[in-house]
RNA sequence: GCGCCGAUGGCUCAAUGGAUAGAGCACCUGACUUCGGAUCAGGCGGUUGGGGGUUCGAGUCCCUCUCGGCGCGCCA
């Protein structure tokens, strides 16, 4: 409703301007900081002062005066006749406008539950885009593509990663609310050197070290525990589906993995031949392994060759390695369910590798005259892309990129450029057909609810992960060829960001190197503290400096095992809620244990999820458990807890009979006088999407979050002063409700829906 | 060296170039015989790092300096 208002406003006053013989570039009509001052305003007299040479205040007066003429003449209906008759010329020259409260307010309610039931899961039916998204009816936007997440899977999540996670889901949660078809893909890396390491640390680390890091997580190996028993244990556990467990708090293959390397890249450091072994682990991993080469097979042959520091098959290294990745990455997922983020499609760089992106991306580029062989210098053998032509990259000492390196391997950007020419659908053959991957199902999932966790292993959605032969094809299966991608990845990944979106750009696609966006967010770091703090509880010893723990922050480590697992965190949390539900519950019969844990952990990932997204992404986030832990104030808990009394009161007067109804309270509000704290509370809550237009625009969630919050703190003080179950009289208690009512659809709505905080029945 | 980002009350953070810079935490004083106190009311606390400039208007844009962080690989 808001919008159309603004809309319309914004054209009347360009045709007043039109008759005063003014063309005006752009109208823009915003709303005051105060409401007191009106609704809606138009701060453009000020600029038009110093053309016009007349002062601002005049011709505010002279727009008003035009406005209320062509205003008298507008039907009822007109939106305009939304706003209240006449405007204000206030300050150095704002011309202020109010709406008919009682009106707006009802047609907001009306509005609202045409709006219902909700539409859920917009975005395409089971993670299948549909069509390339270019199908549908003459006003689909196009598809929209969202990366994020992107975890390297050898190791458990931290909280690095769920910053990450929960900025790229709620970037989705926007785009999705504004209408725009929204493909998820978390990319996998499970052909790099850390998988790899992970595997040398099975295969090769000294066995006492590797049965310390497995102990923990795979207690009763015993009675003789070996490498060939830790190898034996990890096909039977893959073999049962108990690398991964639902449960959390109970150690997984990624927690084993968190511990594993670590140790063993303390071991390269002591041990010179250890760097033989990773190399030839990778090189393993690339070359990959055949089809029918099955777990069991490569382990047996594994363990078999189990005599020290050998050469075993490279192909059984690879299955091991595919196994690894795939195992962290079913974890990861799960940890990241439990935040109520689901993902369409998993890209493979192995696939990437295998299906050949990057040798027909090479053409292209070859083609175009983007890269070039570099036949001397310091790279001499490698095929490199200049970017000395692009004022990006002006002021570079070496504006030269390689690309393809001398030993005719592909750098880590090259394989970006072939992977996001294909999100833009311009990865093509010769004869102009697409150059995909293969799909096929990776794992059934469903949830419940918009901000509910996701619950892998059966259900009506379906994951889908890439393949390498392009003929499997589950039918009706398609991704990839988005009209604009985002890559949510963090701020020192920019520069290999802008390589990628120059090759682009090179290859004669300029718009859709503008719509190659990289949404950069700040690294989350740890206070002083919160390292001291794992050090305690893990008993621990990061051996770092004094001059390090003076620093403001401290970044994390996998390498080193410095940093907070996503999973401990929210254990940590669920915990913390758990005790507040306790410390609050008082006497009366104790709360059934299920229902405690509910609730409990809807209070920690609203905790966690408010905590990533109010803050700037521009800004360090420097970790800190206290601030964390916290449910009070600015905090997750606060907007859970605002969404829950609001439905209380609904409760509570269902049971009296006075519940009302929309429309009763969409009538009642038409005739009432609105006071200025009801009003307050309805305009706030219809300017919900014009605020998540500008948190889109910006990418700032910074912007959602502090409108959510305010939302919240005017509803908190409205219920203390004024009830609705005790009110004076009818008419006092619809208008009430309906602005309760218009709230809590609002509240509830932001959070599930777009913040991905569950409301809680109780907290 | 070059580039990007940050600096806002004691602390953690907000603020499409607009009107009186807002929250929370901490501290102090208050509020439930009425819809749940994870709440609310009030108080304390600011020359928005320094200096120039642009503008009718600057925390926001430009220049410069200081401090801090991060990038600038034939790593990924």
């Amino acid at each position: 409703m808001l919008e159309m208002i603004r809309t319309e406003l914004a054209a009347a006053i360009g045709t007043a301007l039109a008759a005063m013989g003014v063309e005006a570039p752009q109208i823009v009509v915003d709303v005051p900081p105060r409401r007191p001052l009106g609704d809606l305003a138009w701060a453009g007299a000020l600029p038009l002062a110093k053309t016009l040479r007349r002062a601002p205040r005049a011709i505010a007066e002279e727009v008003a005066r035009r406005l209320d003429e062509a205003r008298a003449t507008l039907p009822a209906e007109h939106p305009l006749a939304m706003l209240e008759p006449g405007c204000a010329v206030e300050g150095p020259g704002f011309l202020n406008f109010r709406l008919r409260r009682g009106a707006a307010l009802a047609r907001l309610l009306r509005e609202m539950r045409e709006s219902h039931p909700r539409r859920d899961e917009r975005g395409g039916p089971g993670g299948v885009a549909e069509a390339g998204g270019s199908g549908g009816g003459p006003k689909c936007p196009p598809k929209v593509i969202v990366e994020h997440t992107n975890i390297n899977p050898n190791k458990a999540a931290h909280i690095g990663h769920l910053r990450n996670a929960v900025l790229g889901d709620t970037l989705v949660r926007c785009l999705r609310y504004l209408g725009h078809p929204v493909e998820v893909q978390d990319y996998i890396d499970d052909t790099g050197v850390q998988v790899a390491d992970v595997v040398v640390g099975f295969l090769f680390l000294p066995e006492e070290r590797l049965l310390a890091a497995v102990g923990a997580a795979w207690p009763g190996l015993a009675p003789a525990p070996s490498r060939s028993g830790v190898l034996a244990a990890f096909a039977a556990r893959a073999a049962a589906g108990t690398l991964v467990s639902d449960t959390l708090g109970e150690a997984d293959l990624d927690d084993l993995c968190w511990d594993l390397y670590p140790r063993v890249t303390r071991w390269y450091e002591e041990d010179e031949s250890a760097a033989a072994r990773r190399a030839e682990v990778l090189h393993a991993v690339e070359a990959g392994f055949p089809s029918e080469l099955s777990l069991e097979q490569a382990i047996e042959d594994l363990a078999s060759s189990d005599h020290g520091p050998r050469t075993t098959d490279h192909a059984s290294i690879a299955r091991l390695a595919a196994a690894v990745a795939e195992a962290n990455v079913r974890c990861h997922l799960v940890t990241m369910g439990r935040l109520g983020i689901a993902y369409d499609v998993l890209p493979h760089e192995s696939d990437i590798l295998h299906r050949g992106f990057w040798q027909r991306a090479f053409e292209l580029l070859q083609a175009t005259g983007a890269i070039r062989l570099e036949e001397d210098g310091k790279n001499a053998g490698c095929w490199v892309m200049s970017l000395a032509d692009s004022p990006e990259f002006a002021g570079m000492a070496d504006a030269d990129k390689i690309l393809l390196r001398s030993s005719g391997t592909v750098t880590y950007t090259g394989k970006d450029i072939a992977y996001q020419l294909w999100k833009l659908g311009l990865l093509r053959d010769a004869g102009g057909a697409l150059h995909d991957f293969g799909y096929r199902a990776f794992v059934r999932f469903a949830r419940d609810g918009a901000a509910g966790p996701v619950r892998y292993g059966q259900g009506a959605r379906v994951l889908y992960r890439t393949a390498s032969d392009p003929a499997e094809r589950p039918t009706g299966v398609a991704f990839g060829a988005g009209g604009r991608v985002y890559n949510v990845i963090d701020v020192r990944q920019s520069y290999p960001q802008k390589v990628v979106k120059e090759a682009i750009r090179v290859l004669g696609h300029p718009e859709a190197a503008e719509n190659s966006i990289h949404f950069a967010y700040e690294m989350v770091a740890l206070t002083p503290k919160a390292v001291r703090r794992l050090e305690e509880t893990h008993g621990l010893d990061f051996g770092l400096t004094a001059e390090d723990m003076a620093k403001p922050f401290l970044e994390m480590s996998g390498r080193r095992g410095i940093g907070v697992a996503a999973d401990a965190l929210l254990v940590t949390l669920i915990r913390e809620a758990e005790r507040a539900i306790a410390d609050r519950q008082g006497e009366g019969p104790a709360l059934a244990p299920e229902l405690v844990a509910a609730r409990a952990r809807a209070i920690a990932v609203g905790a966690l999820r408010y905590q990533m997204a109010r803050q700037g992404r521009n800004r360090v986030l420097a970790f800190d458990f206290d601030e964390a832990l916290a449910f009070e104030g600015d905090t997750g808990p606060y907007l859970q807890y605002s969404a829950v009394r609001a439905a209380k009161v609904f409760e509570k007067l269902a049971a009296q009979g006075l519940a009302g109804s929309t429309e009763t309270d969409a009538g009642a509000a038409a005739a009432a006088a609105v006071s200025d704290d009801l009003w307050e509370l309805a305009f706030a809550c219809a300017r919900t999407r014009e605020v998540v237009g500008k948190a889109l625009a910006s990418l700032e969630f910074s912007l959602l979050a502090g409108h959510t919050r305010d939302l919240a703190q005017l509803f908190h003080k409205l219920y203390h002063e004024h009830s609705v179950l005790h009110a004076e009289d009818e008419a006092v208690r619809a208008l009430r409700r309906g602005v309760f009512r218009l709230f809590g659809e609002t509240i509830r709505e932001i959070l599930e829906e777009l913040l991905g905080i569950p409301v809680p029945q109780e907290m």
